[in-house]
DNA sequence: AGGTATACTGACTGACCAGTCAGTCACCAT
DNA sequence: ATGGTGACTGACTGGTCAGTCAGTATACCT
């Protein structure tokens, strides 16, 4: 763990096609059991400090099993990253480029996050990249190109056309899109440190959050 | 490290009043340069990947030293929490407590922070606890009850003080403070993924959220 | 000088764990 | 049947590292 050469991506033996089931009837897809176990170990222990025996065992499988489908454990991480952080990016972005009032946008963009985030397991991928992507650059990198920057971009455009209609209190905001999901982040942070102390109602703090940004929701 | 029973706490050895020194006039506070190179190792590897090897190398003190001081690793990184942080807590309560124009108290604040986490190794501390602390209850638990508690109070207070002059704009925010500081932690984070990639301007960062906050800064 | 106390050292131990690989077994094709 | 294929297994290896402790060095006695 010194200094690793590295460069493999994992791939998927040869052809997973339900062929070749096991025991029962469902198809057993070892490579999605192995990710959820991943999932579960690693946000509960830390990359460094989860065990690939523990991982096997949750997922039902046995250690050697691990490296038929990635190359390591490092690999086996960001693939974990890659497949639950992927596949929502064009949602959002798709979100984001209604033209509908902004305040509208923006709901619906909280909402989201709300239920596919906060209400999800993503959202302890997205406190293990906070914690270990330091660590990681390829990992921090990957997120950056794939999430951070669609999503500065996608809420630029947005507040820059809600600045355009003039619905907007600042152009501050599409300078600092960062502003505009912070509460979000500060959201995911404490719900891992703090909610045993004080738990905190994420949907009220959005709200409150969007109505600092617009002003008061008027009732109509 | 599968289920520690621990109890015990740190303590320095019996006395370390000036006596004892073995090298050059200066006191060589062994506990000190530990805690400083226990810094620099687990915020550059994470509490899991540090070696106590290189702890104690980088401090230029035996590994046994280390247990002289420190019961274990995790006590290590406890104490380390506690100096660094704990000495900021009471500055920054005294700093919210002034009665002056929220704005100006504010502004005051933001500075501090900036000066005094952001600018310093500070933030490397409090990036250890986000990232460490879901792993480690007494870490989250101190940080709870000594900082966040503490400046949540302290926020509290301000803001409805500004509430009754009518100098802001909703109540939204006494009731999540949170909202106050966001930007702070989406800064250190974003500090330590992306900055390589698009470095932030910390400053304007915090001062546009300000202007969101109070509105536009009048130039008077 | 000898004696005692104690800060410090670093080689060592025991546990732990990522990664390996010879072997097993279900499922084919012939 | 018989042999071939390849997914899967899990005991094993080699390296790593937290924590220990017998020993050394230094200071302060008397």
């Amino acid at each position: 763990m010194a200094a690793r050469p590295k460069a493999s991506r994992s791939v998927r033996p040869a052809k997973t096609r339900g062929r070749r089931r096991r025991n029962g009837a469902g198809a057993p897809d070892r490579r999605e059991a192995i990710l959820a176990a991943a999932l579960d170990e690693f946000s509960g222990r830390g990359f460094a400090a989860a065990r690939l025996d523990d991982v096997a065992k949750r997922a039902g499988v046995a250690k050697g099993t691990i490296y038929l489908y990635f190359p390591d454990k490092e690999a086996l991480f960001q693939d974990l990253v890659r497949s639950v952080i992927g596949p929502l990016i064009e949602r959002f972005e798709a979100s984001a480029e209604v033209d509908l009032p902004a305040r509208l946008v923006a709901e619906r963009i909280v909402d989201m996050f709300v239920r596919e985030i906060y209400g999800t397991r993503r959202k302890d991928v997205i406190r293990l990249i906070i914690a270990e992507g330091p660590r990681f650059p390829e990992i921090a990198e990957f997120y950056y190109r794939e999430v951070i920057s669609r999503v500065v971009a996608a809420v630029r455009g947005l507040l820059r056309r809600a600045a355009e209609r003039g619905e907007i209190p600042a152009e501050a905001l599409a300078r600092f899109p960062q502003l505009l999901v912070a509460p979000g982040l500060v959201a995911i942070v404490w719900n891992g440190l703090f909610d045993r102390f004080e738990p905190l109602d994420v949907a009220a703090l959005m709200r409150a959050h969007l109505d600092l940004l617009f002003g008061e929701r008027r009732p109509g």
